[in-house]
DNA sequence: CAAAACTGTGCACTTAATGCACAAATCTGT
DNA sequence: ACAGATTTGTGCATTAAGTGCACAGTTTTG
């Protein structure tokens, strides 16, 4: 990412091929080589490694290669959220830049949040690190709170349940109160949080049809006030929202196409 | 496929790390080091291609990289009569071992039988060759007719407007006597066919819950009737397109299994 | 039946992948 | 808060490994 780096070019080249037979759908070596510029007795090299991996196959009657199902090796590890992630970095490091204080971006998974992403490294303010892969639970930190005032009320409902199945224990469920709070205010907070000097706001991230995470700012409790945070920041706190919650319905909007193998007839 | 190349290693090794990568969620360059072998500097280095593809992003915050949407282009050309192809020319090629005359499998395509696969350049018995890509009429070839028969009700009522639409007339609607005779014989078969001096029999290969095909053996018009050869072969065809189903089911099978990102809470 | 196109493989060349080495940054434990 | 341990990023020399030419064999075209 820093200085653009000299690439693996073999790599490359493989990978072009695959692209390529993903557009086409089938064909010879020769007609790969022409379609990607790659000399032909390296496309064909190329082609017997991936079909060394499984991942492609040649027909034994034709002389084409096409994909084999295990491509699906490649991708199958994605997962929507992941996009978000990398999303949620960036807007959350140009955050930073605005508001001094260190953010995080977390996902309700079972039963508490679950940080996935954090400027506390980066943030003079912060005596933190490796904040990835820590958790705040649902109802006492500000990211939680977020999430349950976001959520619609049956998706609210399913949260809860999740949470007193893995919890072991009867959620509160004196909800009501907090999603007044933050309808009044706007986002959601809370003093003293995690270690009892830290305190946050935050705001839920909403995505087609639910809830994907939230974001916060934290800052230290002596410092300021929940208030004063939100007068401050809460705007640079919204269109950081706002931003990630842009780029999810765009991804989402990409509908990726299948082109099936429509070879010409004769 | 013939003798087994020397594979080119930075195609190998990238696609090592995406295999990884998928199966961890995510991973910094020293753990995907670790878990594949290849040195961390190497592996860094392939990573940084990755990106530049655009197939894997790194946390701006977080050292770790993870797949991105785009490794999707590496597998969203694969569909699924893919798979059904290589074990049809596999199967093929068995067949014609045991039965001499060619054989092909087809599919049904807007309106026809395209044929995807062949063994006609390797019998001594056809003059074709090029066989894949050509079209065979719905009503007036075997294969044709071998689909219809192998179709459900509804399947068929489908397959018969979707014909109507795309030739611009109305179908022959007397397909009962068709049916009848599919199922008095076992087989659908066709004399003289597409260039007058071609015969052929063939059976429908039906997957999970549709017919995804057929398939038929050649001869020559002036060599032998369809009795004759269904009474010599239709075992070995029968045989192929078990073997065929077979695998179809077994792929349909392998529900592909994702494996979401768990990182460890603190 | 001859010409053109394509496939498969050996081989020589030198590009380009690789891993060591080192500096810088970051994390951990006391 | 500080020192040791771990990890990251990059330059560089080495040579392994990727690449393309050449040629023979096969297939397709006209």
């Amino acid at each position: 990412m820093e200085g653009t780096y000299k690439t693996v070019r073999a790599l490359e080249r493989g990978l072009e091929i695959l692209f390529e037979l993903n557009k086409i759908g089938r064909a010879t070596p020769a007609q790969l080589s022409k379609a990607t510029g790659i000399d032909r007795t390296t496309t064909y090299r190329l082609l017997h490694t991936l079909a060394a991996q499984g991942l492609v196959g040649r027909s034994p009657a034709e002389d084409s290669f096409y994909l084999l199902r295990d491509t699906r090796r490649l991708s199958d590890g994605f997962i929507e959220t992941d996009q978000v992630l990398w999303l949620a970095g960036v807007e959350l490091g140009k955050m930073l830049l605005k508001v001094q204080w260190p953010s995080d971006y977390a996902t309700f998974d079972r039963g508490t949040m679950l940080i996935q992403e954090t400027t506390h490294r980066f943030s003079s303010l912060s005596v933190h690190r490796n904040m990835v892969g820590r958790r705040r639970t649902l109802f006492s930190s500000a990211l939680g709170r977020a999430v349950l005032a976001g959520a619609t009320d049956s998706e609210r409902e399913m949260i809860l349940q999740i949470t007193e199945s893995s919890l072991g224990r009867p959620a509160p469920r004196n909800i009501d109160s907090l999603l007044e709070d933050f309808h009044q205010r706007g986002y959601t907070w809370s003093v003293g949080g995690s270690e009892g000097h830290i305190s946050a706001i935050a705001l839920p991230i909403k995505g087609k049809d639910r809830v994907v995470g939230a974001v916060n700012i934290v800052f230290f409790r002596r410092a300021s006030t929940p208030e004063e945070i939100a007068e401050k920041h809460l705007d640079s706190l919204k269109s950081c929202v706002a931003a990630i919650e842009a780029g999810i319905t765009k991804t989402a909007e990409d509908t990726r196409s299948l082109h099936g193998p429509t070879p010409e007839s004769s």
